[in-house]
DNA sequence: CGATTGGTTCTCTTGTTGCAGAACCAGAAG
DNA sequence: CTTCTGGTTCTGCAACAAGAGAACCAATCG
């Protein structure tokens, strides 16, 4: 493997902060962002290990959870033992909306905050119901966006794999 | 101030574990859901304290640290040093948007990626741009529809205060 | 002045996270 | 069989986060 650019190194250690913040472990952010930013898309283990210096186990656990929530997978070579990984792209979309969305988690608690309330606290209850009503037109508004992007966008239907988030 | 019942301490927890998951602190998250669920939406310092059982520290930190993202403001009463906190809705559409919007920080990232690549990995990079358009779409869409809300829901102009999220 | 109230800041403890190192395991090769 | 290769799992440690308790500070009251 040709080795990295500077800028190219930076790219990937900014990739990783981003995942990191949102709450993904800094080992699997930098994977992420090297298979994104390596100019050969599919790295095998040590290749990744050395690339971004991790220990053998970090480097395992990473991928694996990678794997697990669908944004990594690999695939093996004939006559070859080892794992060749790359980023996975498959139904993306599908996943980053479904995240996307689950951050309106809230509406449903602030819904229950707003019908257990009795009498009086009314210019309070109308903000609530505000708040309420604003994610469930957001909600539905990303709903329908992705609709219409799913129907005006079929996917290139090639090797298709299996995966997920960034 | 009346206690609580069983299912409004619940629902606090909830609200609590919500937040505590989108990285923030269980106190501050659970501060939230009293100040929501509370049938008296203005609560002191020590009723804050006795209600969630935190020690002063903790209860003095969460509230400053909502504060400063502004979620939280509080009044004072003339003839009396107490403050009183409750939750703020000012401007909170405002900053869900751009919070959500900020999710698509790492939309400029693969743009990088992408365009730091050479020849080759055509598949790749088909992929890649797929995702940046469908990121950028989400995005637009987004964009949109609070300008929409905004135009068709003007605020109710009232005692607005100064606040953000949930 | 000293005592009380309302809240802030400092220090220490506890729990959790992220990872390195080493032991480990399975399949292939000799 | 032993040895090597590719990867996984276990153990222990260093760094950090969350919060308790106590010391502290400023304003008010007597």
């Amino acid at each position: 493997m040709q080795s990295l650019t500077e800028e190219q190194r930076d790219l990937i250690e900014r990739i990783g902060v981003l995942h990191d913040r949102m709450g993904i472990r800094p080992a699997a952010g930098r994977i992420l962002g090297l298979l994104l930013v390596s100019p050969d898309p599919e790295l095998t283990f040590d290749q990744i290990r050395l690339a971004l210096d991790l220990s053998k186990s970090a480097n395992s656990t990473a991928l694996r959870y990678l794997q697990d929530v669908g944004s990594v997978e690999y695939r093996t070579r004939p006559g070859d033992r080892k794992r060749y990984f790359r980023k996975s792209f498959t139904d993306w979309e599908a996943g980053f909306v479904q995240r996307s969305r689950a951050y309106y988690g809230i509406r449903t608690l602030l819904a229950e905050a707003l019908d257990q309330k009795g009498e009086g606290q009314e210019e309070f209850k109308a903000s609530l119901e505000r708040m309420i009503g604003f994610l469930t037109f957001l909600d539905e508004t990303i709903e329908t966006a992705y609709q219409q992007w799913q129907s005006t966008h079929q996917p290139p239907d090639g090797d298709a794999t299996a995966g997920n988030a960034p």
